[in-house]
DNA sequence: AACGTACACAACCGCTTCGTG
DNA sequence: CCACGAAGCGGTTGTGTACGT
């Protein structure tokens, strides 16, 4: 017997999704929070399985998602991190709040892989690709200092993920359990600040930044949707920092 | 201008893990 | 302990776009 399919696929969607789609999804997902994936697209009038629909939300469209290129910074954080946990992409993303998993494994294939190889470490193993080269050539300063660099940051690394597990942000707290409790409080404090604008607004007239549309919306639209998303996010931010307080007090 | 190629990233697939009865 | 379903995760593929010829 084979493998049972994650859903009926007949007559569901694939594919990109559009911004009328994205907005069913988000407007569903603030008024209702999620109990349970498969049953989302029916709810929510979407033609999409809910693997999908989850997909979308936890690499699209959640409001605390962080826009934009990785720092160099984050660049050799991910190295670090890659070099301690291999190619656990969820839990390296849960050190860098507002970043997803896909994100992070994106990045790395397309980007700091290439910039590894070109500095001769083996992404995969972070040794110099050509050891007895190293052994041969210890004039090359250039490869010798950047490669020097990047694993002489291991203590700076483990500051950091020390601090970064002491931080109150939604990833860290997704990715322990005994905090889900404090995140689904969290979540529906955010949905709580989230939902009147969009309840008012959304059935009009807002675009979500979505990659299709963010060339072509004006500016000032796009600032007024960051705007509002990073207050909402500073909403939960709060809650999230007031709960974890008192959980630690009472623990 | 038209075509081919490379690249970035969104989305999908299927296996694993987790929670529940 | 086992079976089952749902969610999580990582590898892979598909698609849109930028760039070169």
């Amino acid at each position: 017997m084979g493998r049972q399919p994650c859903c009926d696929r007949v007559g569901l969607k694939r594919g990109p999704w559009t911004i009328e789609e994205d907005h069913k999804l988000v407007h569903f997902i603030l008024n209702n929070g999620i109990q349970c994936w498969r049953t989302v697209p029916k709810l929510a009038d979407l033609q999409r399985c809910g693997k999908s629909c989850r997909l979308r939300w936890i690499n699209y469209l959640r409001p605390d998602l962080k826009r934009g290129a990785l720092s160099e910074a984050e660049e050799d954080q991910i190295i670090e991190l890659h070099a301690r946990l291999g190619n656990r992409w969820s839990k390296i993303a849960s050190y860098f709040p507002g970043r997803t998993d896909n994100e992070i494994k994106n990045h790395w294939n397309t980007r700091i892989k290439k910039r590894l190889q070109l500095m001769g470490i083996d992404p995969l193993t972070h040794q110099p690709i050509d050891k007895e080269k190293y052994q041969h050539e210890p004039d090359d300063k250039t490869e010798s200092l950047s490669i020097t660099e990047t694993y002489d940051k291991r203590n700076e690394t483990e500051n950091f993920i020390e601090n970064a597990n002491d931080i109150s942000l939604p990833n860290n707290m997704l990715s322990e359990n005994n905090n889900e409790e404090l995140w689904n409080k969290s979540f529906k404090t955010m949905s709580t600040c989230y939902s009147p604008s969009i309840s008012l607004e959304a059935e009009e007239s807002i675009n979500f930044s979505t990659a299709s549309n963010v060339a072509a919306a004006p500016a000032e639209e796009e600032d007024s949707v960051q705007q509002w998303m990073d207050s909402i996010f500073s909403c939960a931010i709060n809650q999230l920092e007031e709960d974890l307080f008192l959980l630690r007090k009472y623990n």
